[in-house]
DNA sequence: ATGGCTCTCTTGTGATCACGTTTGCGGGTC
DNA sequence: GACCCGCAAACGTGATCACAAGAGAGCCAT
């Protein structure tokens, strides 16, 4: 008989917490969809107190908004929402990506083109899940060169207040071209060019929650 | 017999999560501090429960720091955190400051006048907590007139960071002159010019959180 | 006197339960 | 057919408990 091997690394709730993150961040749940906390610790396979925690924590971090009567949601983001977390992102990224930039070598653009040829593969399938999954890891690859771990927290922060909303975007939208300023950036940081990187990388992060903004 | 008002306006949790929150952000407690969940309990009179809650909520902003055994304690933030956590100050404030500038007339230059005021009694008593306290004011009141709830939340979880390690900060330094480059801002403000103003807020978050990074 | 070891007390975690509130559905009325 | 009211099921909250892990004090050996 096999001994079981105790799962050291996790706990419950840092399990939960995790699994609705991820989900959430990459706009596999639509805006405005409820959750209840017996129905995570059915699915999560645990009592209501993990499930509790990371609700919670995912309450603060903005991305579930609490009723009053502590019922738990995906957010409807307003537009003025949307703009402002959208010039957050592109405050925010624009220095990630102007920090990275000294420490860009070869590798790091070889596995930006790389994930970058994913996105396409994912487009051409009409995969808006797929599609924000991998455009956020092309950002994350990037901004990790940065060193600055409590800005790209930040950043993340604001992507998972995004992340129905963006899935409610892209499926909108059903774009069929891979996203044109990804090459931009790429360029740039060959050249080692900050501004057109800083420029790029604004445009890139702007122009697609523009077009939420114009909907209404 | 008087009836018993429920208090409805905040459940158990909030009311603990905003008082540990108030005291962390205003420096009332030492970088490394250890808190306990029994201990909040007891303070706050509740159960372990809504403490673990606050609690769980203060480490997801990175306002408390937890050990891997779950032990929680105030941060002692490294000069590189320390550093990243100034430039993203400059970064969000302002902008913050920069789309309140449109907005701003005269009763709120007259609110920051007197917030100053306080400011400069609060510093001859060598007050480190009032001192924080009045100069986050400060800069709050100003950046309400922004608009930008998003930001602001933003904002305030990287003075929430900050917290602990400015009290450690300001007792060392026992300043005596009330803050400077307040008044370039208030002058900035009177006079509408947005890269005066820009200039002024930046210089008066870095110039601060610099001595920190250069003690060592 | 000091370094290491053990034991105990304290801590965090997760499960369960009772309670008050809310939501949503179904039947009755206009 | 539409609207409103009432009831039952489901929900979040907070308390309590059992358990395992860890920290710290005290003791012994060197």
């Amino acid at each position: 008989m096999q001994p079981v091997i105790k799962d050291i690394t996790t706990s419950a709730h840092d399990r939960v917490y995790r699994g609705l993150r991820t989900r959430i961040m990459h706009g596999q749940i639509a805006p405005g969809h409820a959750l209840t906390l017996r129905g995570i610790g059915r699915e999560f396979d645990c009592s209501m107190t993990p499930a509790r925690e990371a609700v919670n924590r995912l309450v603060a971090e903005g991305a579930l908004s609490m009723s009053s009567s502590g019922r738990v949601a995906t957010p409807e983001l307003s537009n003025e929402r949307i703009e402002e977390l959208a010039a957050l992102r592109a405050l925010i990224e624009v220095e990630l990506a102007s920090r990275a930039l000294p420490r860009a070598h070869m590798a790091l653009i070889e596995r930006l083109q790389t994930i970058n040829a994913t996105i396409a593969d994912v487009v051409s399938n009409r995969d808006a899940v797929g599609y924000i999954r991998s455009n956020l890891e092309f950002h994350r690859t990037l901004y990790l060169r940065a060193q600055a771990p409590a800005m790209l927290a930040m950043c993340e922060t604001v992507w998972l207040q995004l992340g129905p909303t963006m899935r409610a975007l892209y499926t909108r939208l059903r774009r069929s071209e891979p996203p044109h300023y990804h090459r931009l950036i790429i360029a740039a940081l060959k050249a080692g060019d900050e501004p057109g990187l800083r420029l790029a990388v604004r445009t890139d992060v702007t122009q697609g929650l523009k077009m939420i903004a114009d909907r209404t």
